[in-house]
DNA sequence: CGCTGTGATACCCGGCAGGTATCGTCAAAG
DNA sequence: CTTTGACGATACCTGCCGGGTATCACAGCG
């Protein structure tokens, strides 16, 4: 199979429309029906349902949305780490760290300040995303390593080191007569009629509920000071507080894990390194 | 990229010789030599030296030769998994099971027929490999999970449970000297004049060495009991020996663990019921 | 009935993948 | 030093196929 073709199939399959998926591609609409109807053909398999109005995968197709996305993940990064170590910079002497921005940021800076002191270290390139996924990143070969966060992100598929673990605060407007209290629970912040929980998107959507629709970090923190919402976050979150906030710590909320996470059987000598150093800042505490 | 040139590459890269590579691709030499040029030069990165006298990979052929054949693998096993998703056998309905030709063998019994007992199980196909890689037919979809051992097999990349440990033996012709002792030392075995270490293929190569060259478990037992050679195997081997056989605990042999994996991310739910069946099979005992 | 939105079909064209023939170059042989 | 063989690169041709435009078939809707 030809990943042009697999890049054609995901297109439609995600717009479900041939014609927004052609304009997609930049393409015609006709050559695209006509792909597709070839791909299934060599695969022997049928992928869509061609109900009149509009078009539904077929089971087969689900498989092949999603080992197809796979695939050109791993695609896209053989291209990149191949530019990369045969680029104008010396050869893999830059790595992509991909970081939630404003997450385990003393972690990060400790980190880096231990790296470059390693002799021989490469350039690290700190790759902030937002929301963005960074299992996404490093399965496509935008970024060589990632500071992960579990629960929130899936390490499946990864090698990875537990760096630190941290309980989690309740981030409240600091004039909210929860934020007097020395602790409280997940039920507690769970269901409080004026501080309804914040919705992010995941996956480009955001979930259904009550709470403000959020961006990024700035959006959330004004929005808590204005008493509008509450948030739940870890520990290290204090390092961006406001004054108008409060941090009041959950006692039964699961705990946090920062991980560092690269793609399983990497073979970089500098990420190996970076590895390394991590894990010996996690021994020195 | 195209998925055509990357197969081109790595033949290229794997021959290291343009006309053998073209040979096997089955086309002739020209356009290869031209493809992989054209392929450099999309990139932009150059793959191999053409020195005098034959062609060598630069570092970044090295990097493209390692993530592409993953990339490779990764877009086979969409085709795989998408064909059997939508092929006459009822969709997931069938697993392939990776074990290595007579390992585990009385975990595997136990396995197939707890599972088996699963209402709406799936039906598992057991694909027995001698000394095939079962990484690779995970990675490429020709199975779903497989029966690993560390620690000879890498379970990164994999999701994986643990299943057993067990110790290891010494495996010696029963009128051996050292057959009569109770037990032994890696230390003890390692060295014996009289008996050298066989030696399998890896990757295709047998590295150097005295002892003789085995391909399946049938030749080992015979070069055993013939008195040439002895083995170091996991406990559970003790099911194959022969009368002629003497197995020996070594002490201080690491443990070999059997473990369940499968790929990462892996969403089908027949797959789901045979990781369950077989982690309770571990609680059980 | 006509209009609209959608995917499928018909047909044409240009580019590119692949073939053959040949060259340039280097190394080993004599 | 010359010859020869090995190997990759180049030149050039050809047929296929990917992509374009125009149009059809059909379903829902007013």
């Amino acid at each position: 199979m030809d990943t042009r073709e697999l890049r054609y199939f995901v297109a439609v399959a995600e717009e479900l429309h041939f014609g927004r998926a052609a304009e997609r591609l930049g393409m015609a609409q006709p050559p695209l029906s006509r792909a597709i109807k070839q791909l299934e053909r060599r695969l022997g398999v049928s992928l869509f349902e061609r109900n009149r109005r509009g078009v539904a995968l077929t089971g087969a197709g689900e498989v092949l949305l999603y080992e197809g996305r796979a695939a050109l993940d791993a695609t896209d990064a053989a291209v990149r780490r191949t530019q990369r170590a045969g680029g104008v910079d010396a050869p893999s002497s830059r790595l992509v760290l991909a970081v939630k921005a404003a997450g385990s940021h003393e972690l990060l800076q400790r980190l880096l300040a231990a790296y470059a002191a390693v002799p021989g270290a490469a350039e690290i390139e700190v790759l902030l995303c937002g929301f963005c996924d960074q299992e996404g990143l490093l399965r496509d070969g935008r970024a060589d390593a990632a500071l992960m966060h579990t629960p929130f992100n899936s390490l499946a598929g990864f090698d990875s080191e537990e760096l630190t673990t941290e309980g989690q605060i309740a981030i409240l407007p600091a004039r909210h007569p929860l934020a007097a209290r020395e602790s409280l629970t997940v039920a507690d912040v769970g269901d409080v009629p004026d501080l309804p929980l914040a919705r992010w998107p995941s996956y480009g959507v955001y979930p259904p509920g009550p709470g403000p629709e959020i961006r990024d970090q700035t959006q959330l923190a004004q929005l808590i000071a204005l008493g509008r919402t509450l948030a739940v976050m870890p520990d290290s979150a204090r390092a961006w507080l406001w004054s108008e906030h409060a941090a009041i710590p959950l006692t039964d909320a699961p705990q946090v894990g920062t991980h560092i996470a690269w793609p399983a059987h990497s073979r970089s000598l500098a990420l190996a390194g970076l590895i390394r150093t991590a894990t010996e800042l996690r021994r020195r505490g």
